[in-house]
DNA sequence: TACCGACCTATCCGATCGGATAGGTCGGTA
DNA sequence: TACCGACCTATCCGATCGGATAGGTCGGTA
């Protein structure tokens, strides 16, 4: 069995790699940014699981994750954090990440987790998957409305009305509207604050 | 010699547990909030060196360090993080920490340090402290003269350029030929986009 | 059926923004 | 002294924003 391990905290890597040696039967690598994953998966794939740290350099968020798991045959790629919220872990589960790993866990279900990974499983840990669902799922994106959300984002792109009402394809005044709603739930008094606030509340 | 870490990463606190027990000489305590670790210290101070993660449950940033440094006779207290910024080590060390830690660290050298510590020394890794000062010490700030800095600040408060005009004792106009000058520097469209970037870059 | 919430459109208007143009002071340097 | 960069002010104008007012569709519920 054969594991990829790619995150920037030698810590991890080295804990990782010290418990799954261990097992005997698992042969791991290691490196430290994304360039080098990339470099290590062209030359010695496939492997039966790559771990890739959310935050390490070269990573850019999800876009590492695609990037490492359209290499190759299709490779089985999972995603570890230790700052990742469950909105990320879910979007990598739905593109279709073998699982997500919080750097929460204890070593011991940490390992088990990856084994249970490289075994062709899909992996989240329960327990982080529902508890944040609270906290993450963002209070204030309960309150607006999904229109309300698509013209919030496009606000926090830094779009003018006429753009964001070009890419919806809907009119100006109609953004407008939104844009004045917006500002009511967000308690904000005009655009900026507005695409602040969104930005702070961690939404997009 | 009496160490107690205060961790919400559980990986993390079984490897340095584990490392440190091996040298044989350091007894280790490992808890998972900061709660906890004021529980602990109150019942079984004093520790020679006390490990706080900076992002930690209930820690609160510098908050929970300067607390834990005033309990009992004077702890000795270190902060470790996986995303603290160089700022935060330098605040830290400069309120009285034992020393700063960062995740990347391989676990050798972690161990080597805490065991430095606890014999009474100050740490910090060079390599992070200087290597991080260009990264830190904005590009961007540099780029602009203190006016540019002082509106661009107004700016990331969601004000209008009448209210920074007031605020600066300033007339309006020269507000708006910062701005402009603003939006050439950091390649910003419209005042929201610049506020954005400004916040993206961690200015302010 | 009556009503409501989410959504969309149109029109109007004052305020603000974004950019240009032209002029100035002041401290520091070739 | 001549020049430059940082700063400040004024005026103008088209574009955009922010808010109000009035009207509509459509699916779901009392």
């Amino acid at each position: 069995m054969r594991i990829l391990v790619a995150d920037d905290h030698d810590l991890l890597r080295d804990t990782l790699v010290m418990f799954l040696d261990n097992e005997g039967t698992i042969e791991t690598a290691a490196v430290g940014t994304f360039t080098q994953a990339v470099e290590r998966i062209e030359a010695d794939a496939p492997y039966d699981l790559i771990l890739l740290d959310y935050n390490m350099p070269g990573m850019n968020g999800l876009d590492g994750l695609k990037t490492a798991m359209a290499m190759g045959d299709g490779q089985r790629v999972a995603l570890i954090s230790g700052e990742a919220t469950r909105q990320i872990a879910e979007s990598a589960l739905e593109a279709g990440a073998a699982g997500f790993i919080p750097k929460s866990l204890p070593a011991k279900s940490l390992v088990n987790a990856v084994k249970f990974m490289a075994m062709g499983e899909q992996y989240a840990p329960i327990d982080f998957m529902t508890a944040a669902e609270d906290v993450t799922t963002h209070p204030l994106a309960e309150k607006l409305t999904e229109r309300e959300l698509q013209v919030l984002k496009g606000l926090t792109e830094g779009k003018s009305n006429k753009e964001i009402a070009r890419d919806l394809d809907i009119q100006e005044p109609t953004v407008k509207l939104h844009m004045k709603t917006l500002y009511r739930k967000l308690e904000a008094s005009n655009r900026t604050q507005a695409a602040l606030i969104a930005r702070e509340a961690g939404l997009f």
